[in-house]
DNA sequence: TATATGACTGACCATCAGTCATAATGTTAC
DNA sequence: GTAACATTATGACTGATGGTCAGTCATATA
């Protein structure tokens, strides 16, 4: 009989309800001034439950940073088939990032703390390593892109896909950064609106991947 | 008499121990291994004294980062002088920060907090304000840079210079955050150097500011 | 019905940021 | 010199919170 299936399956629900009562919580006030036992609150469970099913603390962060990935490399799977050629994908997959972090400001937050923490991704048994994994499988998303304007001629032939790949999500990250942590700033006193900014560095690094016709 | 002054110059000295201290701890083991009870040891003051020159633990970090800046913005100004056209200057720039980065890793990684963390930068009376006062005169020596080059016809002269220097500003954060924190990865699952990706980066923006010869 | 399993509990512990009553030190006035 | 006052320093204490563990109980198995 199934009884140890069954048993998966139920736990397998009850570690996505956790997850859910984190995110609840975590997302209204953050990682800082969210405490276990408030998650214990809200998911019904007891405290020593929690740590049935999760590391840590930042563990369950991390498990909530998972499904925001899940969500990103869907939105890019699904925009590198939207778009013909290679130079296109790529730009719609900058667009759809940004787009991401209006969208999903929650995830986007929760994915930037993991973008600057320094997490234990040597640990097997936790959920760093996995994050760290599928945040890879998103750069290869990226870079398929990039690949594809290469072979389509639409995208300079010197790039490396898996290098600008990188170095775009990289950068990308860090202006999203900039735009979420002193947005406000930005707004007073430089009178600027931080969709701007982001329009602005489209503009600038437009052209650097396109094939240049002149030469 | 100066007994007054006398007594603002021993309180400024102790504040300067205890950042001193503090620096030593924090460097060690990141703020949030570090703690109060450390730093009161090594500056050889009471926990309580502590909380008499700084509001809190991460006020007290923010005076180490704002010591981070003033570095940072003495080298910028430095560069800015050492270079003659406006698109070296904004260059040479560029690299100081990276150079910065690599020099003064444990103030560049309080930078890091600074740019990632959501700080009460309404509160006149802690470190935010006044990082944020020295974060954006930092900006403005970028600016000035590149309102160089296109003064002098070396860059294009449609960009605006402060939305220039915050988006490079931006990026390069982004950039040199996923190295840190990542580098092992990109080291060892890709197979590269973590300075290839800089350099990578400096390839890709140089022709996107330089003013286009064939136009 | 009796035994075994393992999910769950919540009281408990250790740590640590931040406070406050008290003490020590220095300054001024006489 | 010393009394009165002001400033600075102390460290024991508190409250909050992440994490643990001995024990409970519902359910499955024999």
């Amino acid at each position: 009989m199934g009884t140890a299936e069954r048993r998966e399956r139920e736990k397998e629900q009850r570690r996505n309800d956790i997850i859910d009562a984190a995110e609840a919580v975590f997302f209204s006030k953050g990682i800082a001034n969210s405490t276990m036992d408030e998650i214990a609150d809200v998911s019904e469970l007891s405290k020593g439950t929690l740590y049935l099913y999760f590391k840590n603390k930042e563990d369950l962060y991390l498990a909530i940073i998972l499904r925001g990935l899940a969500i990103l490399q869907a939105k890019f799977e699904e925009t590198l088939k939207a778009h013909e050629s290679g130079i296109e994908k790529t730009e719609a997959i900058g667009r759809a990032f940004f787009e991401f972090a209006k969208t999903h400001p929650d995830y986007f937050q929760a994915m930037l703390y993991f973008e600057s923490a320094d997490l234990p991704y040597d640990d097997e048994s936790g959920y760093a390593a996995e994050c760290l994994s599928q945040s890879n499988h998103t750069f290869e998303i990226c870079a398929r892109a990039v690949q594809a304007g290469i072979d389509d001629g639409t995208i300079r032939p010197d790039l490396d896909p898996m290098k600008t790949a990188m170095t775009l999500y990289g950068v990308s990250v860090g202006l999203l950064q900039i735009v979420s942590t002193k947005g406000q700033m930005i707004r007073e006193c430089h009178n600027l609106n931080p969709d701007e900014l982001i329009e602005y560095f489209f503009e600038l690094i437009g052209n650097t991947l396109r094939t240049q016709i002149d030469e």
